[in-house]
DNA sequence: GAATTCATGATTTTT
DNA sequence: TCATGAATTC
């Protein structure tokens, strides 16, 4: 949810300013030595539940109170929309008075103002708009046609990646193609080149430019760095583990004059890397700043000693670390609890059940309960089970807001009204709803815009001065038909942008709804249409909002901080809001009926994947899942790097839990429309015994339809596993050849006894090695490999599809 | 030019 | 399993 108006806005509160003493007062020795840094380059390193935000609430505090630094000269940098509110918030409890002009940005918000302000010295127009990943892959497949690469082997996003890599290692198009020795950098380098020309003619920028140009701009301008050095004093920047060298870069620029730099970070919590995120930027930070002063707060106050010590466990074994030695004065609490349920429903029952428990017992109310989960397709089997169960849930991401074909529809409209060159917006909604033109016309509008230097909606409005009988002074080659249907969408674009000077977002919204026939359109929609429209509402809700936070201000202005707000917010920062829905990627099985928005407002539990649960806290959390290949994932599990961050991931999930945490593996799990036997995540056995209570439920079985008799779970543990199926017959050996139904040939690789069954691992050709329940698998033995074969062969790949299922 | 069927491939996703 | 995009058909 966008967030309404930003910082300088906010009204302002006179209260006397709080004296330095009381500032500072109740914080710990370490917290304490950070918060009253003085001046000059600080680097906290903060483990997990330590105060970190508090520590930051306070220094600023200290600053603005002690040193009488003037807020709007400390500029606090951090990746949430959420997290930049939540110091805001805390900022302006302690300094009531002048925090609320204190300046507490994302990192993309802080660039999208800078270069709002000054962007013009790189050619860009206040207006710019900025592209997220939909517009991105537009822009590039249009390019990738057409230096005719096949964009299935190249695909768009493969491509947009590279060329992101290169953004953060602050390489231009030229700077790349001089270092490209594959083909596939070639095709790389000249789409770069392209991409950014397409970009620089739809006066915008994807989400890497607003770091890459900030940068460019600091360092070929020096007036402007000045400017901005004059303008900011102090520097904070949260979750410093999670900046890339780009926006390590544009920091150490702002602040290389005053050195008033303050970073904060935590190197186990780095989960993102994939997004160039490099938590080696901590030693890089000592390397640029050798005289900086360290400060480690170690002493955590969220979670008892049994789940630090766990955590610790796993977290410990990762190589190259930074050591901290985490301590607290919170009990030893209850052991962590690890449960093997039979498969992924069995084990949304367990989770249910305890949280039941915890509950009913503990008084530990749902909110204060999150079921965390590596991908999100694991949140379907807790959904089902919650909705079987009644209770319940809010799921945190899954189909975000502003990703909904709808929401952007609507929105590319009002982005071609601000942004007319936005080239990615036109693209979307020329023929939306379908008005008559199609792909050909638009290749021929392309075509025409290329060679006369004219922007796409130009193209599109120069159409009609096309003479009927023959061609025009642009030689455009369209039908009259199509001319006909270009010409209405031109007529309508026009009256948008005329009215646009007078009608604020909100009604320009209703007016293009109503020029669109937009809503009879989603009306037709028998399946969704009631789910969109309702979307429609909210977006225009969410616009009425923006705008009347705004005060009247100029309409062209409130449309295009309005359009900017809304993309650089993401679905989590609305999380904690109450009324918004985001219940049901499902909506089949979701609770999404009108009683649900009831229920999910009173006490819901969280659905939330491992990284989306970074920087929250519950009493007890639930980890699911916790099975090799998918904790570690396996893609990570042929790089020693990659696994690491696995081990991270596991870390940050552990340490959100306050009082109780429980980790869970299922014995076998559907994936993909198969079901395969899953062995218990290596993290587990890394946890020593003392700290663990241990239990296998195999209560359930197969007849997962059943809601589970509550006295029988409770006893699970001690009751034999129902024989649920028959034992097979078949008796497998290593070196056997045998037929998958699905997989089709392959050879077991080894095989052994599992509690009730048999788990072979069969190498299959072409399909790689599986593990294969026997009871599940049918698998038929095709030949036998003498036993007394030293070079025991693998397959010989016998032709697949002789047996369909 | 739109609707339907078929193939494909699928971590995580702060902005 | 299931959502997405291209190919095919109306």
């Amino acid at each position: 949810m966008p967030s309404g108006p930003q910082d300088e806005n906010t009204e302002v509160r006179q209260a006397p300013r709080a004296r330095g003493r009381d500032i500072l007062a109740g914080l710990n020795p370490g917290q304490l030595a950070a918060a009253s840094h003085a001046g000059g380059p600080l680097l906290i390193v903060a483990g997990p539940g330590s105060g970190k935000t508090r520590v930051m609430a306070h220094r600023v505090a200290y600053l603005i109170g002690h040193e009488n630094v003037p807020p709007w000269r400390i500029l606090a940098v951090t990746f949430t929309n959420k997290a930049a509110r939540e110091l805001k918030e805390r900022c302006e409890k302690l300094a009531s008075g002048s925090a609320g002009q204190l300046q507490v940005f994302t990192f993309h918000g802080f660039c999208a103002r800078v270069l709002r302000q000054d962007g013009e010295f790189l050619g860009l127009k206040p207006e710019f708009t900025i592209y997220d990943v939909d517009d991105q892959t537009r822009t590039m497949k249009r390019i990738l046609e057409d230096l005719q690469v096949d964009t299935k082997q190249t695909t768009p996003s493969s491509v947009l990646n590279r060329i992101s890599d290169a953004k953060n290692r602050m390489m231009s198009p030229e700077m790349f193609a001089e270092r490209t020795d594959t083909y596939k950098d070639e095709v790389v380098a000249r789409a770069y080149s392209r991409y950014q020309a397409a970009l620089f003619n739809a006066n915008a920028v994807d989400f890497d430019d607003l770091l890459l140009k900030v940068f460019t701009l600091l360092n070929e301008h020096p007036d402007v760095l000045v400017k901005w050095q004059d303008r900011y004093r102090y520097f904070l920047i949260d979750e410093f583990q999670d900046t890339n060298p780009l926006q390590f870069e544009v920091a150490r620029l702002l602040a290389s004059r005053e050195r008033n730099i303050c970073v904060v970070g935590d190197p186990d919590q780095s989960i993102y890397s994939w997004r160039h995120a490099d938590p080696t930027n901590l030693h890089e930070f000592l390397r640029v700043w050798p005289d900086a002063k360290v400060v480690t707060l170690d002493q955590s106050y969220r979670s008892s000693q049994t789940i630090l010590a766990a955590a610790d466990a796993v977290i410990s074994k990762n190589s190259g670390r930074l050591e901290k030695n985490l301590w607290t004065e919170n009990g030893k609490g209850m052991p962590v609890a690890l449960a093997e349920a039979y498969d992924e429903d069995e084990e949304a029952r367990l989770v249910l059940d305890e949280a039941q428990r915890l509950v009913e017992k503990e008084g530990i109310p749902r909110r204060e309960i999150a079921v965390m989960y590596r991908i999100n397709a694991q949140s379907r089997a807790m959904e089902v089970a919650c909705n079987r169960q009644g209770v319940p849930y809010r799921l945190v991401g899954g189909v975000k807001f502003y990703e909904r074909a709808e929401v952007r529809d609507v929105l590319a409209y009002l982005r071609l009204v601000s942004n007319p060159a936005d080239a990615a917006a036109l693209d979307r909604i020329i023929n939306t709803p379908s008005r008559g033109i199609s792909e050909r016309t638009v290749a021929e509008l392309r075509r025409t815009s290329i060679v006369n230097n004219l922007t796409m909606l130009e193209a599109v409005f120069a159409s009609q001065d096309e003479a009927g009988a023959g061609r025009g002074p642009l030689n455009m080659d369209l039908p009259a038909r199509a001319l006909k249907a270009v010409g209405m969408f031109g007529d309508l674009m026009k009256r948008l942008i005329e009215q646009s000077l007078v009608l604020q977002p909100t009604e320009l919204i209703d007016l293009a709804l109503d020029r669109t026939g937009y809503l009879t359109l989603l009306k037709d929609d028998q399946e969704k249409g009631e789910e969109r429209t309702e979307n429609v509402r909210e977006l225009r809700g969410t616009a009425e909002q923006f705008t009347e936070s705004q005060g009247g201000a100029d309409p062209r202005e409130n449309l295009a901080s309005f359009l900017e707000n809304v993309a650089l917010v993401s679905d989590v920062d609305g999380m904690d809001r109450p009324g918004r829905r985001r219940v049901g990627v499902d909506p089949t099985t979701s609770v999404l009926s009108p009683s649900d928005g009831e229920i999910s407002k009173s006490d819901p539990i969280t659905l939330i994947t491992l990284h989306q649960a970074k920087g929250l806290e519950f009493d007890a959390v639930f980890i699911v899942g916790m099975e090799e290949g998918l904790l570690p994932h396996s893609r990570s599990l042929e790089d020693p790097a990659q696994l690491q961050e696995e081990r991270r991931i596991c870390y940050v999930g552990m340490t959100r839990a306050r009082k109780r945490l429980y980790l869970l593996n299922a014995f076998q799990r559907s994936f993909r429309g198969s079901r395969m036997a899953s062995s218990p995540s290596r993290f587990l056995a890394e946890i020593p015994g003392a700290l663990v209570s241990r239990r296998v439920v195999r209560n359930m079985g197969r007849q997962g339809n059943v809601l589970p008799d509550p006295v029988a779970v409770k006893h699970a543990a001690s009751i034999p596993a129902p024989k649920v199926m028959s034992k097979p017959k078949l008796a497998l050996a290593s070196g056997d050849r045998v037929r998958h139904a699905m997989f089709g040939d392959g050879v077991v690789v080894s095989a052994r006894e599992v509690r009730d069954d048999i788990e072979a691992t069969v190498a299959f050709a072409g399909k790689g090695v599986k593990k294969l329940l026997l009871s599940f698998a049918p698998l038929e033995k095709v030949s036998v490999v003498k036993r007394d074969d030293p070079h025991n062969p693998l397959p010989e790949v016998a032709e697949p599809g002789l047996d369909g299922p």
